[in-house]
DNA sequence: ATTTATGATTAGAA
DNA sequence: TTCTAATCATAAAT
């Protein structure tokens, strides 16, 4: 805290000239010199510090400065304190709150990086699969974002506790009023501050960036693999008669699929619709999955791991139930075959559900929809 | 370029 | 809440 009392040095001289000559050295050289000079300039202000301290004149010359503060204190009071950015820090805070980069990562590491294989029992949301990727850069932001932070603040307090023993130090010399430190804490957290929130606007950016990008990928469509509509199908096509999915079920055929629940939910509602809106267009389709349910067990039925979900195992294959299998079958068959699916055969149809297809058809443009001989018709295509 | 197929979204009903 | 029905927007086919 003293000043050493350390044996001055014969002051060499304040500055060195310059050695280079006339002419201006090189930045070499004066690096050269500023490295040389700061061992130096250190002791020697040491050195002067103290000389300053136990000059007798100084008391003197603290009350003049004493003086001096008094006169212009009044107009350093009246610095307007900047209040400015207040509202939109809070927004900006507000903002990274809600998209859950501020939020202290809740879930353990494990759910998202395990996306590729089993889907783990948890996960009622089936997005996963579109979301792991946002998570997985949200996250990194969030990462960058508290460790910037971090920094930050350790930076901001060191250089405050830097300055606060500055001040002290100085405070020997010249009056320094603890509000005067107050103050210029103040100023330096508010430095900082700005700072900070110049990070939490890059953070939002790219958080939002990333949020648009997310909704772009959404609103592109892509359409499911083979795979994918093969499970789809096959499961439609062998539960004609209740085309419901269980919620177990639906997990089942998504994780079959590679696509999530809710893929298979609004594949689902769009088959049903589309069937029912014009069968004859679903006929053709219709045999070939039913076909090789029955017949063809060699299709995509390689070795199966079928440990998850024994019950409800899309009984199309190998016809768990072949009661339902069977009835499924006969009804597409018949829907195939005869020239008129049975206008009052609605016995057949209202299953479970109460006869999905109940709502007659809008009337389709050209052919009725309820001739389904569909092979046929393609020919005046 | 136009049409069709298809996945996603939406409002509203049960 | 899920489901239907309509609709949107884009991929694929013509």
């Amino acid at each position: 805290m003293d000043a050493q009392p350390r044996p001055a040095p014969p002051p060499p001289s304040p500055r060195s000239p310059p050695p280079g000559g006339p002419l201006g050295p090189d930045t070499g050289d004066v690096l050269q010199q500023i490295m040389a000079i700061t061992d130096q300039s250190l002791e020697e202000a040491q050195a002067r510090k103290h000389a300053l301290n136990c000059h007798r004149m100084k008391p003197a010359l603290f009350s003049v400065l004493c003086e001096i503060k008094e006169k212009t204190a009044l107009s350093i009071r009246g610095v307007p304190e900047e209040g400015l950015p207040d509202a939109r820090l809070t927004r900006l805070d507000n903002m990274l709150l809600a998209e859950g980069v501020s939020r202290p990562e809740k879930r353990g590491r494990g759910a998202a990086a395990a996306a590729g294989t089993a889907t783990p029992g948890g996960c009622p949301n089936g997005n996963g699969l579109e979301h792991s990727d946002y998570r997985a850069k949200l996250s990194q932001i969030r990462q960058i974002y508290h460790s910037e932070l971090e920094k930050y603040e350790q930076a901001c307090h060191e250089f405050t506790t830097h300055v606060t023993n500055l001040l002290r130090e100085q405070s020997r010399m010249r009056p320094v009023l603890p509000e005067e430190m107050e103050r210029m804490v103040g100023v330096i957290h508010s430095k900082f501050s700005a700072i900070q929130m110049q990070l939490k606007q890059s953070t939002c950016e790219a958080v939002m960036t990333l949020r648009s990008r997310l909704l772009d990928a959404r609103r592109k469509r892509r359409n499911f693999s083979k795979q994918a509509t093969e499970v789809l199908n096959e499961y439609f096509y062998s539960h004609l008669s209740n085309p419901y999915p269980s919620e177990e079920v639906k997990q089942e055929l998504a994780r079959k699929g590679g696509i999530t629940v809710s893929q298979v939910s609004n594949w689902f509602g769009n088959k049903r619709i589309r069937y029912k809106k014009n069968m004859g267009k679903f006929q053709e389709e219709a045999s070939i999955y039913t076909a090789s349910t029955v017949a063809d067990t060699t299709k995509v039925w390689g070795p199966r791991s079928q440990a998850s979900c024994p019950s409800t195992a899309s009984s199309g294959s190998s016809g768990h139930f072949p009661l339902t299998s069977a009835r499924d079958a006969l009804i597409t068959l018949r829907t195939l075959a005869s020239p008129r699916p049975a206008p009052g055969g609605g016995s057949l149809w209202s299953q479970s559900r109460g006869s999905w297809q109940g709502t007659t058809p809008p009337v389709s443009t050209s052919p009725p929809a309820g001739y389904p001989s569909g092979a046929n018709s393609h020919a005046s295509h």
